[in-house]
DNA sequence: GTCTATAAGAAGATAGAC
DNA sequence: GTCTATCTTCTTATAGAC
């Protein structure tokens, strides 16, 4: 990894872990293993170190939808995946879900960042919400939806079933990145949700 | 309102909004309407306005556990106020949990601040989720557990059951925290969640 | 591209008059 | 208790040698 992108990674380490504000150049530098002024031949100024992690995440961000299989043009198209779906299926799509976004090398350190630097304007608030609410939501909505029409699945209010299935991980995310020993905690009680949620909402089970 | 309490108060407010390192001295002097070096007559320095908060905050938090009616030495006490319970007292205790939370002046601006600091240090981290995870939680634990006795809800798995009843209000909460222009539709959310909530474990209606 | 030296400015805090 | 003036320290950023 060269000099430029070894900024922009220890940056985004330190930021996630005090903000902004609290990050000093000159900190950014010595992880690096370069004096201060060194840096200032890669990036215009501390802010310009700032905007190009926010460039990179919204890079990463459209990556990341195409790994959830997100196609938000062509819903239909996989709807052969999740017509048919057993609990153990929920299981794991959860899990997945929750585990991603909690380990997730670079997601979960811009996580921090977006959680400690939300309410410094309307921008990151937005892109907060939509990338730990509306984003999951309307994704999670639409596998429901699927899941409905094929048949396994409880056809009820979808917006609160999603509501219902995802603020338990999305609490305990928040949890692990706050406290991360107690992520095996976390794991145990998720899998009993996603269980009882499949009791309760779980039609025919294939 | 002396000019003590005064500052104390604008510096929460900031803190609330930047977090405590981009609030600057000069600037809760100036929203109290003195100079910088007057305020250092009434705290030693920036830190003790701080931690002036953080004790107002564990005052406070003794008289908000009384206020919610939890009595952990003898919880059998409360217990006929929720033996027997409808499904609109159920929407009416968590829809007043949910505005309490959100709209409590004091409480309010003091979450913001723990959002923005939780991952500067464990003691932090450590009282945010006591006050917002694990408070609430055994609470509500509690709450099921006496309803669960009552005959008037289901005896599931109260961990579940208060997992599944509680992060959506948490969810909410955390949203209408970064944008308050959504209050409207997470409370038309929360209702729907209530309602479908207390049809899934809801036995015996009285 | 990295360094040392240093400028420029911001922010916390103190001194002492009133 | 509040003010003006000032000190000190910290931090960002630049200049210019190598």
């Amino acid at each position: 990894m060269d000099t430029k992108h070894r900024i922009l990674d220890e940056a985004l380490t330190l930021f996630s872990q005090k903000g902004y504000a609290n990050v000093y150049v000159g900190e950014i530098a010595e992880k690096v293993g370069i004096k201060a002024p060194s840096l200032y031949k890669h990036y215009r100024n501390k802010q310009a170190i700032f905007d190009a992690i926010i460039e990179e995440m919204n890079k990463r961000y459209e990556e990341q939808a195409g790994a959830l299989n997100i196609n938000g043009m062509n819903p239909a198209s996989d709807a052969s995946l999740y017509e048919n779906i057993s609990e153990d299926r929920l299981v794991e799509i959860g899990t997945g879900l929750f585990l991603y976004f909690l380990h997730d090398d670079y997601t979960s350190r811009f996580r921090k960042i977006l959680t400690i630097e939300q309410f410094h304007n309307k921008e990151f608030a937005a892109l907060y919400s939509s990338q730990y609410v509306d984003g999951p939501f309307s994704y999670q909505k639409m596998l429901f939806k699927l899941m409905a029409a094929g048949g396994s699945f409880a056809s009820a209010d979808t917006d609160v079933m999603t509501l219902q299935f995802y603020s338990p991980i999305y609490l305990l995310l928040t949890l692990c990145d706050r406290e991360p020993d107690r992520e095996a905690e976390a794991c145990k009680l998720l899998e009993k949700h996603f269980r009882q949620f499949g009791r309760i909402y779980g039609g025919r089970q294939k």
